[in-house]
DNA sequence: CCCCTAAAGGTCGTATTGACTTTAAGTCGC
DNA sequence: GCGACTTAAAGTCAATACGACCTTTAGGGG
Protein backbone atom coordinates (compact mmCIF):
# COMPACT_ATOMS: atom_id res chain seq x y z
CA UNK A 1 0.00 0.00 0.00
CA UNK A 2 1.18 3.63 -0.20
CA UNK A 3 2.56 3.43 -3.68
CA UNK A 4 0.12 2.31 -6.24
CA UNK A 5 -3.62 3.53 -7.15
CA UNK A 6 -6.00 3.47 -4.17
CA UNK A 7 -8.66 0.74 -4.72
CA UNK A 8 -11.56 2.96 -3.21
CA UNK A 9 -15.58 2.18 -3.12
CA UNK A 10 -17.66 5.65 -3.51
CA UNK A 11 -20.94 6.20 -1.32
CA UNK A 12 -22.72 9.31 -1.06
CA UNK A 13 -24.59 10.45 2.24
CA UNK A 14 -27.06 12.82 2.62
CA UNK A 15 -27.95 15.49 5.45
CA UNK A 16 -31.33 15.78 5.35
CA UNK A 17 -32.80 19.15 7.21
CA UNK A 18 -36.37 20.25 7.86
CA UNK A 19 -37.79 22.43 10.09
CA UNK A 20 -41.05 20.08 12.53
CA UNK A 21 -41.87 21.33 15.52
CA UNK A 22 -40.18 24.48 15.82
CA UNK A 23 -36.23 22.65 15.55
CA UNK A 24 -33.75 22.30 13.10
CA UNK A 25 -34.16 18.45 12.01
CA UNK A 26 -31.77 15.99 10.27
CA UNK A 27 -33.31 12.73 8.72
CA UNK A 28 -31.06 9.58 10.34
CA UNK A 29 -31.40 5.81 10.12
CA UNK A 30 -30.66 3.12 12.04
CA UNK A 31 -27.76 1.25 11.15
CA UNK A 32 -29.09 -2.43 10.28
CA UNK A 33 -25.37 -3.85 9.49
CA UNK A 34 -22.07 -3.97 10.99
CA UNK A 35 -20.12 -2.29 11.42
CA UNK A 36 -21.92 0.97 13.62
CA UNK A 37 -24.90 -2.02 13.63
CA UNK A 38 -27.89 -0.33 15.77
CA UNK A 39 -26.38 2.98 15.56
CA UNK A 40 -27.11 6.11 13.67
CA UNK A 41 -25.97 7.32 10.74
CA UNK A 42 -27.04 9.61 7.83
CA UNK A 43 -28.91 7.94 5.42
CA UNK A 44 -26.60 7.23 2.07
CA UNK A 45 -25.24 3.97 -0.27
CA UNK A 46 -22.76 3.08 -3.03
CA UNK A 47 -22.44 4.62 -6.21
CA UNK A 48 -23.41 2.60 -9.14
CA UNK A 49 -22.11 2.46 -12.89
CA UNK A 50 -23.44 4.78 -14.62
CA UNK A 51 -24.94 7.73 -12.45
CA UNK A 52 -23.40 11.13 -11.16
CA UNK A 53 -22.82 11.40 -7.50
CA UNK A 54 -25.80 13.84 -7.37
CA UNK A 55 -28.08 10.98 -9.44
CA UNK A 56 -26.83 8.73 -6.41
CA UNK A 57 -27.62 10.54 -3.77
CA UNK A 58 -31.41 11.73 -5.63
CA UNK A 59 -31.86 7.90 -6.32
CA UNK A 60 -30.81 7.36 -2.29
CA UNK A 61 -33.08 10.09 -1.09
CA UNK A 62 -35.67 8.26 -2.61
CA UNK A 63 -34.96 4.62 -1.63
CA UNK A 64 -33.92 5.76 1.59
CA UNK A 65 -36.46 7.58 2.65
CA UNK A 66 -38.92 7.94 0.05
CA UNK A 67 -38.37 11.52 -0.44
CA UNK A 68 -38.22 12.81 -3.99
CA UNK A 69 -35.43 14.98 -5.23
CA UNK A 70 -37.34 17.47 -7.38
CA UNK A 71 -38.99 19.05 -4.00
CA UNK A 72 -35.89 19.61 -1.92
CA UNK A 73 -32.95 21.72 -2.64
CA UNK A 74 -30.19 19.92 -3.15
CA UNK A 75 -25.87 20.88 -3.50
CA UNK A 76 -22.86 18.95 -3.08
CA UNK A 77 -21.50 19.47 0.38
CA UNK A 78 -18.00 17.89 0.81
CA UNK A 79 -16.07 14.43 0.09
CA UNK A 80 -14.42 13.17 2.59
CA UNK A 81 -11.71 10.59 2.34
CA UNK A 82 -9.96 9.55 5.59
CA UNK A 83 -8.48 5.84 5.50
CA UNK A 84 -9.81 4.87 8.49
CA UNK A 85 -13.15 6.41 8.31
CA UNK A 86 -14.38 2.90 7.23
CA UNK A 87 -13.59 -0.02 9.27
CA UNK A 88 -14.54 -2.32 6.56
CA UNK A 89 -11.65 -0.66 3.99
CA UNK A 90 -11.06 2.37 1.72
CA UNK A 91 -14.14 3.89 1.49
CA UNK A 92 -14.14 7.52 0.26
CA UNK A 93 -17.39 9.70 0.39
CA UNK A 94 -18.88 12.68 -0.73
CA UNK A 95 -21.37 14.07 1.25
CA UNK A 96 -24.69 16.30 -0.07
CA UNK A 97 -27.02 18.76 1.51
CA UNK A 98 -30.57 18.85 0.98
CA UNK A 99 -33.16 21.24 2.60
CA UNK A 100 -36.72 20.86 2.47
CA UNK A 101 -40.03 22.41 3.62
CA UNK A 102 -41.59 20.39 6.28
CA UNK A 103 -40.96 16.90 5.50
CA UNK A 104 -42.94 13.93 6.10
CA UNK A 105 -42.36 11.31 8.18
CA UNK A 106 -40.37 8.81 6.27
CA UNK A 107 -41.64 5.15 5.80
CA UNK A 108 -39.30 2.99 6.56
CA UNK A 109 -38.39 2.82 2.29
CA UNK A 110 -37.52 -0.17 0.40
CA UNK A 111 -34.08 -0.66 2.62
CA UNK A 112 -35.49 -2.49 6.10
CA UNK A 113 -33.55 0.84 8.19
CA UNK A 114 -35.88 2.43 10.48
CA UNK A 115 -35.29 6.44 9.19
CA UNK A 116 -36.16 9.09 11.91
CA UNK A 117 -36.36 12.52 12.38
CA UNK A 118 -33.79 14.27 15.43
CA UNK A 119 -32.80 17.65 16.39
CA UNK A 120 -30.10 18.31 15.71
CA UNK A 121 -28.77 19.68 18.62
CA UNK A 122 -29.70 16.84 20.34
CA UNK A 123 -27.71 14.89 17.48
CA UNK A 124 -24.63 17.00 18.18
CA UNK A 125 -24.42 17.45 21.79
CA UNK A 126 -25.22 13.87 23.12
CA UNK A 127 -25.71 11.53 20.09
CA UNK A 128 -22.86 9.45 17.87
CA UNK A 129 -22.91 8.66 14.57
CA UNK A 130 -21.93 5.95 12.84
CA UNK A 131 -18.29 6.59 10.95
CA UNK A 132 -17.11 10.59 10.48
CA UNK A 133 -20.92 11.29 10.59
CA UNK A 134 -20.61 13.96 13.46
CA UNK A 135 -18.49 15.65 11.22
CA UNK A 136 -20.74 15.53 8.32
CA UNK A 137 -23.25 16.73 9.67
CA UNK A 138 -21.46 19.40 11.30
CA UNK A 139 -20.34 20.91 8.02
CA UNK A 140 -23.98 20.82 6.56
CA UNK A 141 -25.09 22.61 9.77
CA UNK A 142 -22.69 25.45 9.06
CA UNK A 143 -23.31 25.63 5.37
CA UNK A 144 -26.95 25.79 6.04
CA UNK A 145 -26.37 28.52 8.38
CA UNK A 146 -23.74 30.81 5.94
CA UNK A 147 -26.01 30.58 3.08
CA UNK A 148 -29.29 31.86 5.43
CA UNK A 149 -27.00 34.81 5.45
CA UNK A 150 -26.45 35.51 1.69
CA UNK A 151 -28.47 33.43 -0.58
CA UNK A 152 -32.41 32.83 -0.40
CA UNK A 153 -32.70 29.22 0.62
CA UNK A 154 -34.48 29.40 3.92
CA UNK A 155 -37.21 29.80 1.81
CA UNK A 156 -37.02 26.16 0.76
CA UNK A 157 -37.78 25.66 4.40
CA UNK A 158 -41.12 26.87 4.44
CA UNK A 159 -43.95 25.43 2.10
CA UNK A 160 -45.53 27.95 -0.24
CA UNK A 161 -47.27 30.38 0.87
CA UNK A 162 -45.95 31.30 3.59
CA UNK A 163 -45.56 34.23 6.28
CA UNK A 164 -42.55 36.44 7.30
CA UNK A 165 -43.30 35.19 10.43
CA UNK A 166 -42.43 31.32 9.66
CA UNK A 167 -39.55 32.51 7.36
CA UNK A 168 -38.57 34.12 10.76
CA UNK A 169 -38.28 31.17 12.62
CA UNK A 170 -36.62 29.41 10.28
CA UNK A 171 -33.72 31.72 10.98
CA UNK A 172 -33.82 31.74 14.51
CA UNK A 173 -34.21 27.94 14.52
CA UNK A 174 -31.20 27.11 12.76
CA UNK A 175 -29.18 29.94 13.66
CA UNK A 176 -29.76 29.25 17.21
CA UNK A 177 -30.88 33.21 18.36
CA UNK A 178 -33.94 35.50 18.38
CA UNK A 179 -34.42 37.57 15.63
CA UNK A 180 -36.46 41.23 15.83
CA UNK A 181 -39.18 40.65 14.16
CA UNK A 182 -39.35 44.15 12.86
CA UNK A 183 -36.00 44.47 11.77
CA UNK A 184 -36.51 41.05 9.91
CA UNK A 185 -39.04 42.02 7.84
CA UNK A 186 -37.75 45.36 6.84
CA UNK A 187 -34.34 43.55 5.58
CA UNK A 188 -36.18 40.66 3.95
CA UNK A 189 -39.27 42.62 2.83
CA UNK A 190 -36.45 45.39 1.13
CA UNK A 191 -34.53 42.60 -0.67
CA UNK A 192 -34.75 42.42 -4.46
CA UNK A 193 -36.73 39.09 -5.93
CA UNK A 194 -36.53 37.74 -1.90
CA UNK A 195 -40.06 37.46 -1.52
CA UNK A 196 -42.91 37.93 -3.80
CA UNK A 197 -46.19 39.01 -2.45
CA UNK A 198 -49.12 37.21 -3.15
CA UNK A 199 -51.85 39.36 -1.77
CA UNK A 200 -53.83 36.80 0.23
CA UNK A 201 -53.48 36.62 3.96
CA UNK A 202 -53.73 33.45 6.89
CA UNK A 203 -55.69 34.14 10.10
CA UNK A 204 -54.00 31.81 12.92
CA UNK A 205 -55.37 31.28 16.15
CA UNK A 206 -54.21 34.12 17.68
CA UNK A 207 -52.89 37.59 16.28
CA UNK A 208 -53.02 39.91 13.42
CA UNK A 209 -53.33 37.98 10.16
CA UNK A 210 -50.44 37.78 8.20
CA UNK A 211 -49.49 38.53 4.89
CA UNK A 212 -48.59 35.32 2.31
CA UNK A 213 -45.88 35.25 0.43
CA UNK A 214 -44.14 32.71 -2.44
CA UNK A 215 -40.38 32.51 -3.07
CA UNK A 216 -39.18 35.04 -5.15
CA UNK A 217 -36.77 34.76 -8.32
CA UNK A 218 -33.25 36.22 -6.44
CA UNK A 219 -30.81 33.24 -5.62
CA UNK A 220 -29.13 35.39 -3.47
CA UNK A 221 -30.13 37.78 -0.75
CA UNK A 222 -28.47 41.26 -1.62
CA UNK A 223 -27.40 43.35 0.87
CA UNK A 224 -26.61 39.48 3.09
CA UNK A 225 -28.14 39.45 5.89
CA UNK A 226 -25.12 38.82 8.67
CA UNK A 227 -25.59 37.16 11.62
CA UNK A 228 -24.10 38.93 14.70
CA UNK A 229 -21.59 36.10 15.42
CA UNK A 230 -20.55 32.71 15.03
CA UNK A 231 -22.76 30.44 17.69
CA UNK A 232 -21.19 26.67 17.22
CA UNK A 233 -23.98 24.68 18.60
CA UNK A 234 -28.09 25.29 17.36
CA UNK A 235 -28.56 27.48 20.43
CA UNK A 236 -26.58 25.85 23.33
CA UNK A 237 -29.03 25.43 25.86
CA UNK A 238 -27.29 23.99 27.88
CA UNK B 1 -23.46 -1.87 -15.35
CA UNK B 2 -25.87 0.71 -13.45
CA UNK B 3 -27.08 -2.18 -10.68
CA UNK B 4 -24.14 -2.96 -9.06
CA UNK B 5 -21.58 -0.56 -6.91
CA UNK B 6 -19.38 1.05 -9.37
CA UNK B 7 -15.61 0.28 -10.18
CA UNK B 8 -14.20 4.11 -9.57
CA UNK B 9 -10.58 5.28 -9.72
CA UNK B 10 -10.10 8.67 -7.68
CA UNK B 11 -8.19 11.55 -8.76
CA UNK B 12 -7.13 14.67 -7.73
CA UNK B 13 -7.27 17.79 -9.69
CA UNK B 14 -5.63 21.11 -8.37
CA UNK B 15 -6.28 24.48 -9.52
CA UNK B 16 -3.53 26.77 -8.54
CA UNK B 17 -3.76 30.96 -8.96
CA UNK B 18 -1.61 33.19 -8.18
CA UNK B 19 -1.23 36.78 -8.99
CA UNK B 20 1.61 37.57 -11.11
CA UNK B 21 2.22 40.43 -13.66
CA UNK B 22 -1.08 42.40 -12.67
CA UNK B 23 -3.19 39.36 -13.71
CA UNK B 24 -4.34 36.23 -12.18
CA UNK B 25 -2.94 33.36 -13.44
CA UNK B 26 -3.28 29.74 -13.16
CA UNK B 27 -0.58 26.39 -12.88
CA UNK B 28 -1.45 24.56 -16.10
CA UNK B 29 0.17 21.48 -17.46
CA UNK B 30 0.35 20.29 -20.93
CA UNK B 31 -0.72 16.78 -21.07
CA UNK B 32 1.88 13.68 -22.18
CA UNK B 33 -0.33 10.80 -22.81
CA UNK B 34 -3.28 9.89 -24.68
CA UNK B 35 -6.45 11.34 -23.87
CA UNK B 36 -6.19 15.07 -24.39
CA UNK B 37 -2.43 14.48 -25.61
CA UNK B 38 -0.86 18.25 -25.89
CA UNK B 39 -3.82 19.69 -24.45
CA UNK B 40 -3.68 21.74 -21.43
CA UNK B 41 -5.23 20.27 -18.15
CA UNK B 42 -5.13 21.07 -14.45
CA UNK B 43 -2.20 19.35 -12.75
CA UNK B 44 -3.01 16.14 -11.05
CA UNK B 45 -2.86 12.47 -10.57
CA UNK B 46 -4.73 9.53 -8.58
CA UNK B 47 -5.07 9.04 -4.71
CA UNK B 48 -2.77 6.97 -3.63
CA UNK B 49 -3.32 3.90 -1.00
CA UNK B 50 -3.13 5.09 2.30
CA UNK B 51 -2.98 9.13 1.94
CA UNK B 52 -6.31 11.60 2.26
CA UNK B 53 -7.35 13.22 -0.73
CA UNK B 54 -5.90 16.49 0.88
CA UNK B 55 -2.71 14.45 1.33
CA UNK B 56 -2.89 13.24 -2.34
CA UNK B 57 -2.94 17.04 -3.68
CA UNK B 58 0.46 18.22 -1.75
CA UNK B 59 1.80 15.36 -2.86
CA UNK B 60 0.60 16.22 -6.02
CA UNK B 61 1.34 19.86 -6.06
CA UNK B 62 4.68 18.93 -5.12
CA UNK B 63 5.31 16.18 -7.59
CA UNK B 64 4.25 18.13 -10.43
CA UNK B 65 5.07 21.65 -9.86
CA UNK B 66 7.77 21.75 -6.97
CA UNK B 67 5.38 24.12 -4.84
CA UNK B 68 5.41 23.45 -1.07
CA UNK B 69 1.57 22.93 0.17
CA UNK B 70 2.54 24.02 3.32
CA UNK B 71 3.56 27.59 1.88
CA UNK B 72 -0.09 27.49 0.04
CA UNK B 73 -3.76 28.08 1.25
CA UNK B 74 -5.38 24.66 0.58
CA UNK B 75 -8.96 23.72 0.28
CA UNK B 76 -11.09 21.22 -1.67
CA UNK B 77 -13.46 23.08 -3.95
CA UNK B 78 -15.69 20.33 -5.28
CA UNK B 79 -16.19 16.72 -6.80
CA UNK B 80 -17.07 16.04 -10.44
CA UNK B 81 -18.19 12.77 -11.63
CA UNK B 82 -20.18 12.69 -14.43
CA UNK B 83 -19.41 9.08 -15.66
CA UNK B 84 -18.51 10.47 -19.19
CA UNK B 85 -15.82 12.72 -17.77
CA UNK B 86 -12.85 10.83 -18.91
CA UNK B 87 -13.30 8.90 -21.89
CA UNK B 88 -10.97 6.00 -20.18
CA UNK B 89 -13.40 4.86 -17.58
CA UNK B 90 -15.20 5.67 -14.59
CA UNK B 91 -13.02 8.44 -12.76
CA UNK B 92 -13.91 10.93 -10.33
CA UNK B 93 -12.12 13.56 -9.28
CA UNK B 94 -12.05 15.92 -6.39
CA UNK B 95 -10.61 18.91 -7.22
CA UNK B 96 -8.73 21.41 -4.54
CA UNK B 97 -8.12 25.40 -4.62
CA UNK B 98 -4.54 26.70 -3.95
CA UNK B 99 -3.39 30.14 -3.61
CA UNK B 100 0.32 31.80 -3.36
CA UNK B 101 1.49 34.93 -3.41
CA UNK B 102 3.83 35.11 -6.21
CA UNK B 103 4.59 31.93 -7.37
CA UNK B 104 7.74 30.64 -8.87
CA UNK B 105 8.29 29.36 -12.99
CA UNK B 106 7.78 25.95 -12.21
CA UNK B 107 10.38 23.94 -12.81
CA UNK B 108 9.25 20.66 -14.61
CA UNK B 109 9.14 18.49 -11.70
CA UNK B 110 9.50 14.71 -11.57
CA UNK B 111 7.20 13.88 -13.95
CA UNK B 112 7.81 15.45 -17.48
CA UNK B 113 5.13 17.26 -18.12
CA UNK B 114 5.37 20.98 -19.17
CA UNK B 115 4.01 23.36 -16.61
CA UNK B 116 3.51 26.79 -17.10
CA UNK B 117 1.44 29.78 -15.51
CA UNK B 118 -1.23 31.17 -18.16
CA UNK B 119 -3.88 34.55 -17.08
CA UNK B 120 -6.78 32.48 -16.34
CA UNK B 121 -8.97 35.00 -18.31
CA UNK B 122 -7.15 34.15 -21.76
CA UNK B 123 -7.94 30.51 -20.57
CA UNK B 124 -11.27 30.77 -20.21
CA UNK B 125 -11.92 33.06 -23.06
CA UNK B 126 -10.06 31.35 -25.77
CA UNK B 127 -8.62 27.85 -23.96
CA UNK B 128 -10.13 24.37 -24.00
CA UNK B 129 -9.08 22.46 -20.88
CA UNK B 130 -8.41 18.82 -21.33
CA UNK B 131 -11.63 16.34 -19.94
CA UNK B 132 -13.99 19.06 -17.84
CA UNK B 133 -10.85 21.09 -16.22
CA UNK B 134 -12.70 24.16 -18.20
CA UNK B 135 -15.39 23.95 -15.74
CA UNK B 136 -13.24 23.36 -12.65
CA UNK B 137 -11.36 26.23 -13.06
CA UNK B 138 -14.35 28.35 -13.36
CA UNK B 139 -15.67 26.97 -10.03
CA UNK B 140 -12.06 27.90 -9.13
CA UNK B 141 -12.27 31.32 -10.14
CA UNK B 142 -15.86 31.63 -8.49
CA UNK B 143 -14.56 30.67 -4.85
CA UNK B 144 -12.17 32.63 -4.99
CA UNK B 145 -13.80 35.79 -6.11
CA UNK B 146 -16.56 34.72 -3.52
CA UNK B 147 -14.25 34.06 -0.48
CA UNK B 148 -12.44 37.80 -1.11
CA UNK B 149 -15.45 38.90 0.03
CA UNK B 150 -15.95 37.87 3.42
CA UNK B 151 -12.47 35.69 3.89
CA UNK B 152 -8.81 37.42 4.47
CA UNK B 153 -7.44 34.79 1.70
CA UNK B 154 -6.60 37.86 -0.31
CA UNK B 155 -3.75 38.26 1.81
CA UNK B 156 -2.24 35.00 0.70
CA UNK B 157 -1.47 36.44 -2.68
CA UNK B 158 0.86 38.72 -1.37
CA UNK B 159 4.31 37.95 0.60
CA UNK B 160 4.90 40.08 3.41
CA UNK B 161 5.33 42.29 4.40
CA UNK B 162 2.56 44.09 1.47
CA UNK B 163 1.49 47.57 1.10
CA UNK B 164 -2.32 47.48 0.55
CA UNK B 165 -1.95 48.78 -2.80
CA UNK B 166 -0.48 45.60 -3.29
CA UNK B 167 -3.54 44.33 -1.60
CA UNK B 168 -5.77 46.05 -3.58
CA UNK B 169 -4.25 44.98 -7.04
CA UNK B 170 -5.21 41.61 -5.42
CA UNK B 171 -9.13 42.44 -5.83
CA UNK B 172 -8.52 44.38 -8.71
CA UNK B 173 -7.39 41.56 -10.66
CA UNK B 174 -9.41 38.32 -9.25
CA UNK B 175 -12.77 40.45 -9.86
CA UNK B 176 -11.65 42.22 -12.54
CA UNK B 177 -13.22 46.03 -11.46
CA UNK B 178 -11.17 48.60 -10.18
CA UNK B 179 -11.74 49.56 -6.72
CA UNK B 180 -11.58 53.31 -5.13
CA UNK B 181 -7.92 53.34 -3.17
CA UNK B 182 -9.00 55.36 -0.71
CA UNK B 183 -12.55 53.40 0.50
CA UNK B 184 -10.89 50.36 0.11
CA UNK B 185 -8.08 51.07 2.60
CA UNK B 186 -10.60 52.71 4.85
CA UNK B 187 -12.55 49.26 4.55
CA UNK B 188 -9.77 47.22 5.38
CA UNK B 189 -7.39 48.78 8.11
CA UNK B 190 -10.86 49.13 9.80
CA UNK B 191 -11.83 45.15 9.77
CA UNK B 192 -10.55 44.15 12.97
CA UNK B 193 -7.86 41.71 13.40
CA UNK B 194 -7.33 41.65 8.97
CA UNK B 195 -4.14 43.58 8.95
CA UNK B 196 -0.84 43.63 11.22
CA UNK B 197 0.78 47.21 10.46
CA UNK B 198 4.41 46.50 10.93
CA UNK B 199 5.39 50.18 11.26
CA UNK B 200 8.06 50.17 8.25
CA UNK B 201 7.40 51.50 4.97
CA UNK B 202 8.56 51.03 1.24
CA UNK B 203 9.28 53.62 -0.87
CA UNK B 204 8.59 52.46 -4.39
CA UNK B 205 10.41 54.15 -7.99
CA UNK B 206 7.33 56.80 -7.56
CA UNK B 207 4.64 58.10 -5.43
CA UNK B 208 4.60 58.42 -1.28
CA UNK B 209 5.73 55.12 0.66
CA UNK B 210 3.67 52.97 1.55
CA UNK B 211 3.47 51.61 5.05
CA UNK B 212 3.77 47.77 5.16
CA UNK B 213 1.97 45.52 6.64
CA UNK B 214 1.56 41.68 7.84
CA UNK B 215 -1.49 38.82 7.83
CA UNK B 216 -3.63 39.58 11.02
CA UNK B 217 -4.91 37.08 12.83
CA UNK B 218 -9.02 37.22 11.92
CA UNK B 219 -9.82 34.45 9.36
CA UNK B 220 -13.20 36.16 8.10
CA UNK B 221 -13.38 39.86 6.64
CA UNK B 222 -16.43 41.27 9.08
CA UNK B 223 -18.26 42.89 7.57
CA UNK B 224 -17.60 41.77 4.56
CA UNK B 225 -16.66 43.30 1.27
CA UNK B 226 -19.07 43.17 -1.27
CA UNK B 227 -18.68 43.38 -4.24
CA UNK B 228 -20.49 45.93 -6.62
CA UNK B 229 -22.35 42.29 -8.74
CA UNK B 230 -20.96 39.81 -10.62
CA UNK B 231 -18.54 39.58 -13.08
CA UNK B 232 -18.57 36.29 -14.57
CA UNK B 233 -15.08 36.96 -16.74
CA UNK B 234 -12.23 38.10 -15.12
CA UNK B 235 -12.94 41.89 -16.61
CA UNK B 236 -13.84 40.36 -19.55
CA UNK B 237 -11.61 42.66 -22.09
CA UNK B 238 -13.63 42.85 -25.41
C1' DC C 1 -66.71 44.41 24.19
C1' DC C 2 -62.31 44.30 26.20
C1' DC C 3 -57.96 41.76 26.34
C1' DC C 4 -54.31 39.32 24.31
C1' DT C 5 -51.34 38.33 20.57
C1' DA C 6 -48.67 38.67 16.52
C1' DA C 7 -48.25 41.43 12.17
C1' DA C 8 -47.21 45.63 10.18
C1' DG C 9 -45.26 49.93 10.09
C1' DG C 10 -42.63 53.92 11.94
C1' DT C 11 -38.83 56.58 14.57
C1' DC C 12 -34.19 57.72 15.67
C1' DG C 13 -29.41 57.58 16.54
C1' DT C 14 -25.32 55.17 14.80
C1' DA C 15 -22.35 52.80 11.58
C1' DT C 16 -21.10 51.91 6.85
C1' DT C 17 -20.58 53.12 2.19
C1' DG C 18 -19.64 55.49 -2.31
C1' DA C 19 -17.99 59.51 -4.53
C1' DC C 20 -14.93 62.90 -4.10
C1' DT C 21 -11.32 66.28 -2.31
C1' DT C 22 -7.14 67.43 0.11
C1' DT C 23 -2.66 66.74 2.02
C1' DA C 24 1.71 64.09 2.31
C1' DA C 25 6.00 62.21 0.80
C1' DG C 26 8.69 60.24 -2.22
C1' DT C 27 11.26 60.12 -7.43
C1' DC C 28 12.43 62.20 -11.79
C1' DG C 29 13.76 65.68 -15.15
C1' DC C 30 15.82 69.86 -15.73
C1' DG D 1 17.35 73.25 -6.01
C1' DC D 2 12.73 73.17 -7.70
C1' DG D 3 8.53 72.11 -9.90
C1' DA D 4 6.02 68.20 -12.10
C1' DC D 5 4.31 63.84 -11.32
C1' DT D 6 2.76 59.85 -8.83
C1' DT D 7 0.89 57.12 -5.29
C1' DA D 8 -0.32 56.92 -0.22
C1' DA D 9 -2.94 58.63 3.37
C1' DA D 10 -6.56 61.10 5.34
C1' DG D 11 -10.78 63.75 5.42
C1' DT D 12 -15.66 65.37 3.84
C1' DC D 13 -20.42 64.63 2.97
C1' DA D 14 -24.68 62.74 1.63
C1' DA D 15 -27.18 58.35 1.15
C1' DT D 16 -28.07 54.08 2.99
C1' DA D 17 -28.45 50.24 6.23
C1' DC D 18 -28.92 48.77 10.81
C1' DG D 19 -30.16 47.92 15.85
C1' DA D 20 -33.24 49.17 19.40
C1' DC D 21 -37.52 50.45 20.33
C1' DC D 22 -42.37 52.20 19.91
C1' DT D 23 -47.16 52.48 17.88
C1' DT D 24 -50.92 50.91 15.28
C1' DT D 25 -53.62 47.20 13.17
C1' DA D 26 -56.57 43.16 12.92
C1' DG D 27 -57.76 39.07 14.17
C1' DG D 28 -59.53 35.31 18.19
C1' DG D 29 -61.15 34.17 22.95
C1' DG D 30 -63.29 34.91 27.29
Amino acid sequence: MGRGRAVVSLTVDLVIFTVRAEQLQVLLVERGNEPFRGQLALPGGYLRGAETLEEAAVRELWEETQLDGARLHLEQLRTYSDPRRDPRGRVVTTAYLALGADLPTPSAGTDAKEASWMPVRDVLEEGFLAFDHGVILRDGLERARAKLEYTSIATVFCSEPFTIGELRRVYEVIWGIPLDPSNFRRKLTRAEGFLEPTGKFRTSTVGRPAALYSRGSAPLLMPPFLRAQENSLPSAGT
